[in-house]
DNA sequence: CATCAGGCGAGAC
DNA sequence: GTCTCGCCTGAT
C-alpha cells in the first residue's frame, strides 16, 4: 500500500476526463484499473489517495503513469485571471491530471473514440480486450484482460471485430494493426519525435486523423502542447474565443487546459 | 422515428 | 486546399 496527499489528484475525475478508458468504479467507493499490462486498485479520502501496491511497483511504473512529477497547482496557478471561463474551468477539473498511456493502446482506443460516445468506446475496448487480450490474474486474485498487441489484432477477422462493437471501425483497426505489425509506422520512433513530426507520422494511420492524432500525441506521448478539437473543445472555441484559443501564452500547457475545458464542458449540468 | 456521440476517408471541385 | 457525404451502433 502506498499513499500520498494531493490536491491536485482526483481519481473521479481522471476516470471522468475521456482519455483513460479502462479505469472504472469497483466497490466501496474504489477504483480499479487495468493498464501497461497491471491491475492497480485505488480509493481516495480527500486529498489521500491510497494505492494498492507495492512502493517499488509505484516509483518504477504508476508514479510515472500518474505523472505525479508535473505542477499542477503551478499550471493552475498561471491561468489569466481575467480569462472568468478558463479559471472555471481549470478550477473544476483540479485534479485531472495528463495520465502517459501505452501507446499503441491510445492509438486503437481513440480510433474507436470517433463518431462515438465514453460509454460505448469503454465497452468496445472491454469486448476487445476479453477477447483478444491476455488473461491474467492480479495480486488479490481478480482476473483481467491485457490490452491486444498489435500482431494480435492484425491477425483478428474483419468479423471478429465487427462483433466487438466496434462498426465501420473495424476496417481502421485491422488496416492500423497491420500497419504496426509490418513495421510501416514504428512505434518505438514516434516515442522520440517531436510533436510535429509524431503527429505526421501518426496521420498516416488508416482511420487516424487530425483529432484522434493530437489525442495520441497527448495522452500517450506526452506532447503537452497537443490540443485536440473535438465537437465539445469547438462548441467552447466559438463561444468563448472567437478570437483564437491563447496557445502563445499557455504554450506546452495548452493541452492540460484542453482536458480542463472538455471535462468542464462535457460533466457541467449532468 | 430522428438525432447524436470526443471524426474520418473518399470523391468532387 | 476546402467542402460534402456516408458510415456502425446504442442511447435518448
Amino acid at each position: 500500500m502506498v499513499t500520498i496527499e494531493d490536491k491536485n489528484f482526483s481519481l473521479p475525475k481522471i476516470c471522468d476526463s475521456g482519455q483513460c478508458f479502462r479505469m472504472e468504479p469497483c466497490s466501496g467507493g474504489r477504483y480499479r484499473l487495468v493498464a501497461l499490462g497491471r491491475y492497480l486498485e485505488a480509493e481516495q479520502e480527500g486529498d489521500r489517495i491510497t494505492f494498492d501496491c507495492t512502493q517499488e511497483e509505484f516509483d518504477l511504473v504508476w508514479k510515472d503513469y500518474f505523472d505525479l512529477s508535473t505542477d499542477y497547482e503551478g499550471i493552475i496557478a498561471g491561468v489569466d485571471k481575467d480569462d472568468a471561463y478558463l479559471v472555471t474551468a481549470a478550477e473544476y477539473g483540479r485534479g485531472i491530471r495528463i495520465l502517459n498511456q501505452d501507446l499503441w493502446e491510445m492509438i486503437v482506443s481513440f480510433i474507436i473514440s470517433q463518431q462515438n460516445n465514453i460509454r460505448r468506446i469503454r465497452k468496445c475496448i472491454r469486448q476487445l480486450c476479453e477477447r483478444y487480450g491476455e488473461r491474467r490474474t492480479s495480486g488479490n486474485g481478480t482476473v483481467y484482460h491485457d490490452f491486444p498487441a498489435p500482431e494480435t489484432l492484425a491477425c483478428a477477422s474483419l468479423d471478429d471485430l465487427y462483433a466487438c462493437g466496434l462498426g465501420y471501425r473495424s476496417k481502421y483497426i485491422s488496416r492500423t494493426a497491420h500497419s504496426v505489425h509490418c513495421g510501416e509506422v514504428d512505434l518505438g520512433k514516434l516515442g522520440r519525435m517531436d510533436y510535429d513530426a509524431a503527429k505526421k507520422e501518426l496521420l498516416r494511420l488508416y482511420g487516424v486523423g487530425v483529432k484522434v492524432a493530437d489525442c495520441i500525441c497527448l495522452f500517450a506521448l506526452h506532447q503537452t502542447d497537443a490540443f485536440p478539437r473535438d465537437t465539445h473543445i469547438n462548441k467552447v472555441m466559438a463561444a468563448q474565443y472567437p478570437g483564437g484559443f491563447p496557445f502563445e501564452r499557455y504554450g506546452k500547457y495548452s493541452g492540460i487546459l484542453q482536458q480542463y475545458i472538455f471535462y468542464y464542458d462535457l460533466t457541467e449540468n449532468k
